[in-house]
DNA sequence: CCTCGATGATTGACGTATTCAAGTAACGAG
DNA sequence: CTCGTTACTTGAATACGTCAATCATCGAGG
């Protein structure tokens, strides 16, 4: 027995790093998922991001905060997604404003991956319950 | 009172769904904090997640598998890391390997970083050290 | 009205990441 | 020594990402 005490305090610090370290590598897989689905969508990430935030029609700026990038980028992202005929500029009231509306294969194509998505690949599978209810509540904490 | 039970029964899917949203949202906010780690130290994601890998020099086909990519990568990312002074190429005993190993100011790049990563930018500041263990445990379980 | 600043989207230049196919160099077994 | 395999490089194509500049429109104050 040689300070169990001691060995448990003198840890956190590397506890901390490796909590941090497995927390990316969680991300990492979660990412790699979701490429996955995106994928078998015919999209890439970001695009199915932006489906999946388009259940309700959005300004181009409002996805560009959505996604958390320059607004220029979404000029090229709905061009890409109109050419594959799942999303369409509907010009609003404001005339400088165009809403990205999902068309009826978008939406269709939105729903099977809202719902792959839903079945969470790799995570939901490996907790029971009492863990998922666990988990929930640390990741709102984390987002907190 | 209406069928609590029932409730608690019938909600596990739509529990399903926000725990891999959950996810998703935590893997996001993580990419997040870690590309802004990133380019305090002047790196692009990729390169910080390959310098952090090369704490031992690697071969590139290794660092290609680490990054979960093609192996042609390595070779724009490394010239990139080399033009930056931060790795160099070692010509192993077998002449077609070579290995990527930092250099001077790369190491203490790394040390910086990884530090800071250790930190744990927003995960670790929010939970307690109680619920890090439990945390640890259930990301643990999901990375089996 | 009418001008003028602010706002939403687009464009163009540029850099990074990514994949695939093809090429080059070196190794090693037969 | 030859030939298949392995490790890396190259080149073409696409997606993303930023930033700066442009264009059209809106709305408010003369």
């Amino acid at each position: 027995m040689k300070y169990l005490g001691g060995v448990s305090s003198t840890s956190s610090l590397s506890e901390a790093r490796d909590l941090s370290r497995q927390l990316l590598r969680v991300a990492e897989r979660a990412r790699t998922d979701f490429a996955g689905l995106a994928a078998e969508s015919g999209l890439t990430p970001v695009q199915a991001r932006a489906v999946l935030w388009l259940e309700q029609p959005s300004t181009m700026s409002g996805l560009a905060e959505h996604l958390a990038c320059d607004a220029s980028n979404i000029t090229g992202l709905a061009d890409r997604l109109t050419d594959a005929g799942l999303v369409e500029r509907v010009t609003g009231a404001d005339r400088r404003v165009k809403f990205l509306q999902l068309t009826g294969r978008g939406t269709l194509l939105r729903t099977g991956l809202a719902s792959r998505v839903a079945r969470g690949s790799t995570v939901t599978a490996k907790l029971n319950p009492t863990e998922r209810r666990q988990l929930a509540t640390l990741l709102d904490k984390l987002l907190a």
